[in-house]
DNA sequence: AGCATAACCGGGGCGCTGCTCCGTATAGTG
DNA sequence: CACTATACGGAGCAGCGCCCCGGTTATGCT
């Protein structure tokens, strides 16, 4: 332990982090099956997936998945933060424009997407395991987003005085569970009449 | 099989169904016990509580929760099917009186109960259990009655034309989740809020 | 092309959960 | 007050899910 071997310093450089590349590349690719796999599996029937399943739909072996993702929260953590990214990178197109409905059009994204999307929902409540607690940066990015766009609808006049952020956050995830009675198994037109429902209630009230 | 015993007849009444008077003193106590402990336990857990967590809770022991109901499931049910009947209760008195804003009455008073009322959540959802299956009646009977309030408001104008019995109540599930990510935590304030925005929504829209 | 090695596959342990059985205690009845 | 039947409690069983460990296969480098 405290002699330290003459360490051959060897042409290798430090290599710094284990970057993806580093990654074999069928390690990569069956990396990236699991996750795929995953995101649909919960998805469709909730988290009550077992591992092996996911695996075996995967068309991999339990042990792979177990050696990509040590444990079944890790796995979910890594599909809720690659979906949270992508909503991520459209909140900042969005902000880029100066439009005071942006925060509508951000909202009805969310609310598409949030249906097929387990990550999301799970973003704002952890039901079961806390993605805030894990990848504060990304989710903490989105509040972010939705607190600037939601501070300029206020000045803009098309939101309702009375909102905060928390709230917005709180709707949409009510939309997701709205939009998964109602349309997992109907159209998405009314998938769209349910959003358009609950931004309806966000606009300024008549009084 | 064929040969049917001489059937002593005896003098017991054919005693009819199995009411609840059957059922003895202690017997019925504890069965209520369960019942109440399971509602709570469902309610802020979660259904991954397990039955030995509610026996003891219950300060009962296992096969006990077992005799009264067989699987995890009929307990559900029966936590379910009992809050539904009182907002069934509720909803026939205000399908009584005559007012046109009854719809919203009725609608505020099922968002209230849900965030701690497992039961309605999924007799609208039927997330794991299908409580639509198990007790039909129930279930139809609360949808009957919305459908009813519904058709009153839209006579009324005081609800959006376009505006179908699921989407309300899918809607009022999404009220369930929106309430319990900001609510559950804070304050009941927050979540009339909350329900206040939705039903907002419902109105008719300026346009 | 050959070799060192990283990654794969699949079976098995470990813990937990839902469910069942049987001796014991207690409520109800004459 | 004694007797019967009913309900209780806790130990035990089977099944499943998550996780780890062998031998084997495929990959990337020289």
């Amino acid at each position: 332990m405290s002699s330290q071997p003459p360490a051959p310093t060897p042409a290798k450089p430090p290599t710094a982090q284990r970057s993806d590349r580093e990654l074999r590349a069928d390690a990569r690719r069956n990396r990236e099956r699991v996750l795929r796999t995953a995101q649909q599996l919960f998805a469709t029937d909730g988290l009550g997936v077992s591992l092996d399943e996911i695996a075996r739909r995967a068309g991999v072996g339990p042990g792979t998945v177990h050696r990509h993702f040590p444990t079944k929260e890790a796995l979910y953590l890594a599909v809720a933060t690659d979906q949270l990214k992508q909503l991520v990178a459209e909140a900042e197109v969005l902000a880029a424009a100066d439009d005071p409905a942006a925060l509508f059009t951000l909202l009805s994204r969310m609310m598409a997407n949030g249906a097929e999307n387990v990550a999301v929902k799970s973003a704002l409540v952890a039901a079961e395991f806390d993605l805030r607690t894990a990848a504060p940066d990304v989710a903490a990015d989105l509040t972010r987003h939705v607190a600037d766009l939601l501070d300029r609808a206020h000045a803009a006049g098309t939101v309702r005085d009375d909102l905060t952020v928390d709230e917005v956050m709180a709707l949409v995830a009510g939309a997701f569970a709205a939009i998964r009675h109602a349309g997992a198994e109907t159209s998405r037109k009314r998938s769209a009449h349910i959003a358009q429902i609950i931004l309806d209630g966000l606009r300024p009230q008549p009084r």
